[in-house]
Order: C-alpha cells, then sequence, then structure tokens
DNA sequence: CGTATTAGGTCTACACCTAATACGGTGCTGTAGT
C-alpha cells in the first residue's frame, strides 16, 4: 500500500466528492487505516469530523457500507448531509420507518455493485431477510456510530447491540470503523471485544476539552440543590443545558425557570416524537434559552454555542458526563460545566443498575420456552402468564446472552435444555455481573465529583489522556492546589482536629471517611454502608473517634 | 435507595398525621386501528 498516495487520494475525494477543503486532523489516519483494511477505533468530539472518516473511506472503497446507527433520527441526517455533498454516493436507510418503495429502491441499490451507504439500527441485523440479503451484497466497511451504546446499552436495553460482532462475523468480517466521541480504556475495550475487531488501529483526538470550566457543587439539602441549580441557569450567559435524573424533574425545573421569565422547555423519552422534534428544532434555532432534558437528549444534537451544561443530578458513569457536559463550547469559546449533587442522589443510579430478574419470571419463562414447539416472542408469553412484557422481554434477553437460548426472525427459542433452576442460576449470575459493572461505573462517578485534585485531570485520567497537575481552568484549580470538599453552609475544616479526608471509626459502622464537614454535623462514607450524616457531638459520647491514618 | 403519592385512620369536625405503596432511563420493532 502506497500510503503517501492513499491520503491524496483521501484529500481529493474529500475536495471533489464532498466538497470539503482540508481534512482534519487524524482524519486522514483514520481513513488511511480504513482503507488498508484495518479494524478502526476514532474517537473524536463531536465536530471534529467522524462522519467524513466513514464518507471518504466508503467512497474510497466502493461497494457497500452499512452504517449501524442508533437513532432513525441520525440516520435521517446523516443521508441528507450526503445527499448535499457534492458527489457522494448512494445514502439510503433501511429501517421499520421505510416505505416498501423506498426498500425496493433501496435494495435496488446496495444490489447494483455502484458505492452505497446502507443505514441501519443495530435490530435490523437480527432480521434474516435483511441479514441474508447483506451477506450477498458487497460490503466493504461496517461502520458502528456511536460506538459506546454498545458498551452502555448491551445486554439489557438494546440487546442487539451485543450482537453486531456476531453479525460482523456472519458477513465474512469486512474492516469495522468504530466512531464515539468519548470512550474511557475500559469503554474501548468492550467496544473493541464486543465488536470483535481485530488489532484494530486507533485513533484518539481533542479529549481534552480546555475551553469548558469543570465545577463541582455538592449539596445537603434538596431545596439548596434546587436553588443553586435555578441561579447556575439564570447565570447561564448564553444557550444552556441542564441535565436532570428523572422525567418529571424535566417538567418541574422547566416550569420554574418559565416563570422566571427564561425561554424553557423539557425533554425526555416519553414525550411523543412531536414534541420532541419540535424542542429540538427550538433549541437549534436559538428560540430557547434552557432545555431541561434526561440522558434521551443529545445525540445529534449540533448546536456550537452552548454555554453551560449543569447537572442537577450524577450520571450513571464519567463517561456519560463526559458526552453530556462535551456538547458545550462546541465553537471553542470558553464554556462552563457545573455538576450539582447530594450523597443521596448516587442511590437512583445505584437503582437503575441493579434490578434482579425475578426468580419466578426466570423459571416461568424457561418452562415455557422448553414446551414450545416453536420460537416466543415475549409479548405472547407476557399474555398468557399474565407477567408485564418487559419483564419477560427482560428474561428473554438475559436468557440469550448467557447463551441458554437463541433469538431469531420468529422470536426465541431454547439451544440448551437445562432444568429451570440452572437456567435461573444462569440468569441470576448475569444480572449480578452487570450490576458489578455499573456500580463500579457509578463509583468512578462518586470519585470525579469527590475529588480534591484538578478535576480535569480526574475526568482525563479516566480516558487515558496524560495531563499536568493542574488545568487552571477547574473549580479545584480556581482556589489552589488540593482543596476541601465544598458543602453548603459554613464550612469549618479544621475544627477539633477533623477535616475533609480525615478517617473515623464509628462504633457501628466501621472505619470511615469524613466527606463533609458543617457547624454541628459531619458526612461520612463508610465502605460497607455509604454516607452517613452524623452529629459531632457522637464525638463526645464516644460512638465515634478519630481514626489512625492506616 | 429515596421520594412522592395514596390510603387509612383519627373522630365535636376538619384537616392532618402516619403507614403503605408505587415509581424511577436510554429506543428499536411490529401490529392494530383510524
Amino acid at each position: 500500500m502506497n500510503a503517501p498516495a492513499t491520503l491524496e487520494q483521501s484529500a481529493r475525494t474529500a475536495r471533489e466528492v464532498f466538497g470539503w477543503d482540508d481534512l482534519l486532523p487524524g482524519q486522514a489516519e483514520a481513513i488511511d487505516a480504513v482503507v488498508g483494511g484495518r479494524d478502526t477505533l476514532v474517537v473524536f468530539p463531536t465536530g471534529a469530523g467522524k462522519s467524513a472518516v466513514y464518507q471518504i473511506s466508503g467512497c474510497e472503497l466502493g461497494g457497500v457500507t452499512v452504517v449501524i446507527s442508533p437513532l432513525l433520527a441520525l440516520q435521517r441526517d446523516q443521508i441528507d448531509s450526503i445527499d448535499a455533498a457534492p458527489d457522494a454516493p448512494a445514502a439510503v436507510a433501511l429501517n421499520s420507518r421505510t416505505s416498501a418503495a423506498a426498500k425496493r429502491a433501496a435494495w435496488a441499490a446496495i444490489e447494483s455493485g455502484d458505492a452505497v451507504y446502507a443505514f441501519l439500527a443495530p435490530e435490523q441485523l437480527a432480521n434474516s431477510e435483511v441479514f441474508d440479503r447483506l451477506a450477498k451484497a458487497d460490503v466493504r466497511l461496517v461502520v458502528v456510530d456511536e460506538a459506546h451504546c454498545v458498551s452502555a446499552w448491551g445486554h439489557d436495553f438494546r440487546p442487539d447491540y451485543a450482537r453486531i460482532g456476531d453479525a460482523v462475523e456472519a458477513l465474512g468480517h469486512p474492516p469495522v470503523l468504530a466512531l464515539t466521541a468519548t470512550a474511557s480504556a475500559p469503554v474501548r475495550d468492550d467496544i473493541v471485544s464486543s465488536l470483535g475487531m481485530r488489532e484494530p488501529h486507533l485513533e484518539v483526538r481533542g479529549m481534552d476539552r480546555p475551553e469548558i470550566h469543570m465545577a463541582v457543587r455538592r449539596h445537603e439539602h434538596d431545596a439548596d440543590k434546587r436553588r443553586a441549580v435555578i441561579s447556575d441557569v439564570q447565570d447561564a450567559g448564553g444557550p444552556a443545558l441542564l441535565y436532570v435524573a428523572t422525567r418529571k424533574a424535566t417538567d418541574a425545573y422547566a416550569d420554574e425557570l418559565t416563570a422566571l421569565g427564561l425561554r424553557a422547555a423539557g425533554y425526555h423519552g416519553a414525550m411523543t416524537q412531536k414534541r420532541r422534534d419540535e424542542v429540538h428544532t427550538a433549541w437549534s434555532a436559538g428560540e430557547l434559552d434552557v432545555v431541561v432534558a434526561t440522558s434521551a437528549f443529545g445525540m445529534g444534537v449540533d448546536k456550537s454555542d452552548v454555554r453551560l451544561v449543569v447537572h442537577a443530578d450524577v450520571t450513571e458513569s464519567l463517561d456519560s458526563y463526559a458526552q453530556e457536559i462535551g456538547r458545550a463550547a462546541r465553537d471553542g469559546r470558553p464554556a462552563r460545566a457545573i455538576l450539582h449533587y447530594r450523597a443521596e442522589d448516587f442511590s437512583l443510579r445505584s437503582f437503575f443498575a441493579g434490578g434482579h430478574t425475578k426468580r419466578a419470571d426466570i423459571a416461568g419463562v424457561w418452562d415455557a420456552l422448553l414446551r414450545a414447539t416453536s420460537p416466543l416472542r415475549a409479548k405472547g408469553i407476557a399474555d398468557e402468564s399474565g407477567r408485564s412484557t418487559r419483564a419477560i422481554g427482560r428474561v428473554l434477553n438475559q436468557l440469550v446472552a448467557c447463551g441458554l437460548a437463541v433469538s431469531g426472525p420468529e422470536g426465541v427459542s431454547v439451544r440448551e435444555r437445562v432444568s429451570a433452576g440452572d437456567a435461573v442460576s444462569a440468569v441470576r449470575e448475569r444480572d449480578d455481573a452487570e450490576e458489578r459493572i455499573r456500580a463500579s461505573r457509578i463509583e468512578i462517578m462518586r470519585g470525579y465529583a469527590e475529588t480534591t485534585h484538578c478535576r480535569r485531570r480526574a475526568l482525563l485520567e479516566y480516558f487515558g489522556v496524560a495531563t499536568p497537575e493542574q488545568c487552571a481552568t477547574c473549580d479545584r484549580c480556581d482556589r489552589g492546589s488540593v482543596a476541601a470538599i465544598e458543602v453548603d453552609g459554613p464550612t469549618d475544616a479544621d475544627a477539633g482536629g477533623i477535616r475533609i479526608d480525615s478517617v473515623v471509626a464509628h462504633g457501628e459502622f466501621g472505619a470511615g471517611t469524613v466527606m463533609g464537614i458543617e457547624d454541628d454535623r459531619l458526612t461520612v462514607f463508610f465502605p460497607e454502608h455509604g454516607y452517613k450524616v452524623l452529629a459531632r457531638a457522637a464525638f463526645e459520647n464516644g460512638i465515634l473517634e478519630l481514626g489512625e491514618a492506616a
């Protein structure tokens, strides 16, 4: 392979086919790897030209470029942008919203032998007709967009994400190009192994976003937190995003901000598609000061002048947090990211992380599958047993994930005829493993929130990026080197020999670490019991003692 | 696990308290019915 010639060719394609004058840093290297036949993982911030990498590579390679993308709206945007290019290959979508006529046209394009981009949600790969036809087509590249979803959405929420790797293998393993805006080392490893990528070329650029000032504020009381969040949004100085943990909170904050005279709108996954589109459009057009959203808002939202991203609750992982604050300052001008939280807020995340499958559900589903003579669907089992379709669906996913059952276009059927008891324990083991992983992600988030060192360093170290000790643009660096955890109200960080990070011993809870100090109360984290707010008087009656530093 | 809502109990009656209970995120798909 002649590398300079390839690069020159890529630059020409960019210019002549897509109308881009220059390739951005990293794009040429990634394209070179993909066109050379290597599996490639690209981690660029949004706006740094991830799409161009697959568009140019697909054009160079010819044949069919399969693009797996999580949201139908994203697929539509991508197709629109390809259609707008001066001389780009055709782009088609295959999904549940595609009309019969459009499907015929799409297959005609795919089977024509000309270069074409085919956009699919991963669920389409489980459709045997779609898959069989793709397998016969000339697929020369598989692109996985928003590849972090492979890691985050794997088995439970969208199980087909976990099976993309199998589909790639069954297609004869054409080069795989995975694209994402944020991926920590564990998530990268997860993507590589889940997609079955072989010795992938890794192209990571621009993880550091020094233009975003980072801060965290911890609160004792919910009312204080709400006030602080509202006040931050009022002082945004430009378009602001407010992320909350629940759908209900989106409306509550949006109403309050509206009452204060801001143009605010709520956004969450349970709203009608129409309403979601309206909010999205108004936000993009600059008609809203703030969108109050759950994690549903973000992917595919491209607004360059966001000046503030406030989180009223912790996210489920530092990966998600980086993703969400990364939506600020795409124009490169200064912006701020502020995380507000209370110790209790982690419990909602732990709830989402948990969720053990009920034994009776597992046994019931397994029994139904064993008796069945043809594949079953969640709805059928649910109707017959009177349990919820969702619960049954989860059991089915877990049974497939642990290899006891297989999922096909007609539904799920038994693969290994083990006893109900064995099925129950196999599913429970999966539950436990998943919960441990999610719990550890939450702990990393807690670590970020409670670090006494530079925030940016804490974030970037997690992403495996070397950084200086201090960034000078986070709340920790603002106040000098190692600072105390900030707690609402007067902070007396040294009285009575108790300090933030002091190790203490409690009669009931064992050894703990002081996380916060108020006038007469301490917040202490006990590894086995979590956070406890204790009266300072506990020292006087001997329940609490200053521990040795060991 | 924590919070918000509902049900139940109290008993001059109304309003109020407590205990029990429900609920909490992300999206595809296929099918039924307008």
